[in-house]
DNA sequence: CGTCCCTGTTGCTGTAAAAGCAACGATACA
DNA sequence: TGTATCGTTGCTTTTACAGCAACAGGGACG
């Protein structure tokens, strides 16, 4: 919008560390930059940069400015979204962060039902572990964050809260795959395993569970990827840990839920920024994954 | 600031109800105006303001839009205290809505006590009674209200909360200035009764305690001004009852509180706006404020 | 110790956005 | 129907903003 011109300006700047970086992006010259700075550092009364010989730098002045600029940019959002929703079509868009388990079926075919009622939102779906979610919810980079295992975290605010028993999953020619009932993690330790690396919180959760049984864990083949290691499972008698929201509908894989107890169920959670206010796009879609997550666990 | 001129256009024509006297007020030409608004129209994508024959007023769109205006604002001089008082010197403004019980003592003292250590800050004190005080936090021209009796309402975040007991006040010559102690409320009744009129809750307060007994009051003067009643009964021998805080030292002036058993104390209350956040100046005058109610209750 | 590259800054110049002026069409009221 | 008011629109003038080229200063390297 036109009249955040030279706030955007003083953004810029703050990220890029120079006036001639900044002026690179924005498409400027770098006068044309060091003069709005001058302006609103006039205005305001006090410098918001301090100038070093390799750049920019925002000073505590700055900081507070900056911070200003961003939740004035996002509140501004909101409200665009809450008149686009005036006139009935639905603009907007829609940022979410989530884990990994969740790209495979959950966020792909809420976005699909979204979208397919408003075609006009947007959406950014960013693959982020529990801790790099909270970040991107901080830094105004996404609207919500499904994740597992959040972090403790002041700065979360859940909308929803629920469990995920960890499956066993194994192709259907599996010696395992023969009963549909819960399975001893023991049972799967005799096995193969194919696992998430330590990117990943259910990795985490296992060892975490084992660890207080004194066992190690010996995977034969491990990877950051789900997806990858769904693959695996395809091709050979090797058993997967993942959480049944992140399992596909396929014929040729079977799954079968670890004993409660053995592992407790991992905890998954929609969360957005505390004291955030969100636009109208993604408030609705958030009550729609919030109605599909309850769907889910009932 | 530069960069909310188009901003304060639009507040002031949605002020003012037409571009002709905004234009006025603004010193400019009604065609400069109306070009900024369509402009920023159009960059909103939809009006925001409907054009009626006696001139503009905003539709729906166009309250969302005004109301993230004046946060904005409100959050920029936040900032801006914010970013002065890290240079030092504390500069600022202080908004404050108070009942007329305070204009006599306290507020003066803590206004005159803050400049003292501060004197870059201004102060605007209104006088407001309880309902007025509200309407004036939720039009973000008051950052403070020190009010007796506060209507119940969301809006209202309570920094300090404490009690008055009202007193009778009459001069020393007065045939109950014999006594320092406590004094029935009937006692006062048989003498003549200069009292706050019904434009402040100390007379609402009187009244919701005598009605439940069936006693009438009958004042022989009564009056919307605090300050008049006192000087009043500075000449003749009149009672008035009024809240210890707003009673003058003077060796002429004799106050008895009102025995516990005829009036519950009225409640005092300092509020700011719920989910405002204050200036530096303002949050720091609450401070001194509410250390000093503190002081005086204990 | 000079050279080179990086930084932000400044004088001057052109252009595009904003403001002013005057007039127009429309509505309300007498 | 005259006369207010209202918002709006060509056209002109002014002003603010961006670009160009050059300058001053600090760090790295030979």
């Amino acid at each position: 919008m036109k009249h955040l011109r030279t706030v955007t300006y003083v953004a810029e700047v703050a990220r890029a560390g120079s006036i001639r970086r900044a002026a690179e992006r924005l498409n400027l010259t770098p006068s044309a930059l060091t003069r709005q700075i001058q302006d609103l550092e006039y205005e305001l009364g006090t410098p918001i940069f301090e100038r070093l010989p390799q750049g920019m730098r925002l000073n505590a002045a700055g900081e507070l400015f900056a911070r200003h600029i961003r939740d004035q940019a996002a509140d501004l959002d909101r409200v665009r979204s809450q008149i686009a929703d005036l006139s009935g079509v639905r603009r907007g868009h829609v940022s979410l962060a989530c884990s990994q388990a969740f790209v495979t079926q959950v966020v792909p075919e809420e976005v699909e039902a979204y979208r397919a009622r408003f075609p006009q939102v947007g959406f950014t779906v960013q693959v982020r572990d529990h801790a790099q979610a909270v970040t991107a919810l901080v830094a105004f980079e996404a609207d919500l964050a499904l994740i597992l295992q959040p972090p403790p975290s002041a700065e979360l605010h859940p909308l929803y809260s629920g469990h995920q028993t960890l499956c066993a999953l194994m192709r259907r020619s599996h010696a395992l795959a023969a009963d549909n009932g819960p399975v001893r993690l023991r049972d799967c330790l005799a096995h193969a395993l194919a696992l998430p690396d330590r990117s990943l919180a259910i990795r985490h959760h296992i060892e975490h569970a084992l660890a207080r049984r004194g066992v190690e864990l010996r995977p034969v083949v491990e990877s950051g990827s789900l997806e990858f290691l769904r693959n695996l499972t395809l091709r050979e008698d090797v058993i997967s840990l993942q959480v049944p929201s992140g399992i596909p509908e396929d014929p040729r894989l079977h799954s079968r839920p670890i004993d409660a107890r053995d592992l407790t169920p991992m905890t998954l959670v929609l969360a957005q920024l505390r004291g955030r206010s969100l636009s109208v796009a993604a408030a609705k879609f958030a009550d729609q994954l919030v109605a599909r997550l309850n769907r889910n666990s009932a």
